[in-house]
DNA sequence: TTTTAATTATTGATATATCAATTATATTTG
DNA sequence: CAAATATAATTGATATATCAATAATTAAAA
């Protein structure tokens, strides 16, 4: 009983680098040059163009200073551009590039394709009271 | 429908994160210098203490590269110790020391707290479905 | 038995996570 | 308004993950 608590959580783990390294080799395998990582800033930007980099961070549970370093990376391949806030100098306005666009467009099948795949066999219920279950340990874990 | 299987991923990262932030925060709470990853290790090698590294990567689903540094920093922080192996001359033996298995003991009780902890308002049969759905993710997407 | 394979571990490069400190700018408040 | 405080983002240091290349040694094959 002990034993299982212990276990779910090296499973809990286990889980989410299979599921991350599954996903880079396939995302690999096509050729695309973006991280799971990066993919998600840039999706998550392309959703709230308006967002500062706090709130990206924030909505991808992604550290501030890691974010400034997966944007860097992102200007540098010229998927993000910054540009200044009109009336916060502390800011930036971040924007996806044409291509950006472009490759976040050829990545969905295959992300969407990754999921299923790492999904097969569990039933939709199942999938449900999966969700809930996590919500539950983010909860229980989350700062009082 | 597709939209749950994408947040379901997030949730998994979101959750496993979560909960190793405030298993961290638990220990450093409590004085100890060692992380979780670090902990990890320390136990795979006390229950197995003739593994390789390699073995031990594996048990501990971390990369080789990884455990190596890993190991290094155990080494230096005097809770590991590394010896010839007697047939292979590539192999190493590991060994905890006393400093280790005090400081193992010591955490054990912080440890379980923080499991109960972050599984608190879960039932038992939720865990062991927990358990089962994770295990099937894992199969998915294994290469292996 | 020499050559080839496989195994064990390390190292270098790059990406990400975390913590602490810092800079620049905005906001609040006395 | 000036001083204190808060916010936005960056930087440095350290830990870990991943990939590719390498070194040392052992095992297998010719």
């Amino acid at each position: 009983m002990e034993n299982l608590n212990e276990i779910v959580f090296y499973s809990l783990d286990k889980a989410i680098r299979s599921y991350r390294q599954f996903a880079h080799q396939q995302l690999s395998a096509h050729g695309f040059d973006v991280t799971v990582d990066q993919w998600l800033v840039l999706r998550s930007i392309g959703e709230n163009p308006d967002y500062s980099q706090h709130q990206i961070a924030e909505m991808t549970f992604k550290d501030y200073a890691s974010l400034t370093r997966i944007i860097e990376l992102l200007v540098k391949k010229k998927y993000l551009e910054r540009t200044m806030h009109q009336h916060d100098r502390r800011r930036f306005n971040l924007t996806l590039t044409d291509s950006a666009h472009q490759v976040l467009k050829a990545m969905q099948p295959v992300i969407e394709n990754n999921r299923k795949h790492a999904l097969m066999d569990i039933s939709h219920s199942d999938i449900q009271q999966l969700q809930k279950t996590l919500s539950q340990i983010i909860k229980n874990c989350g700062i009082t």
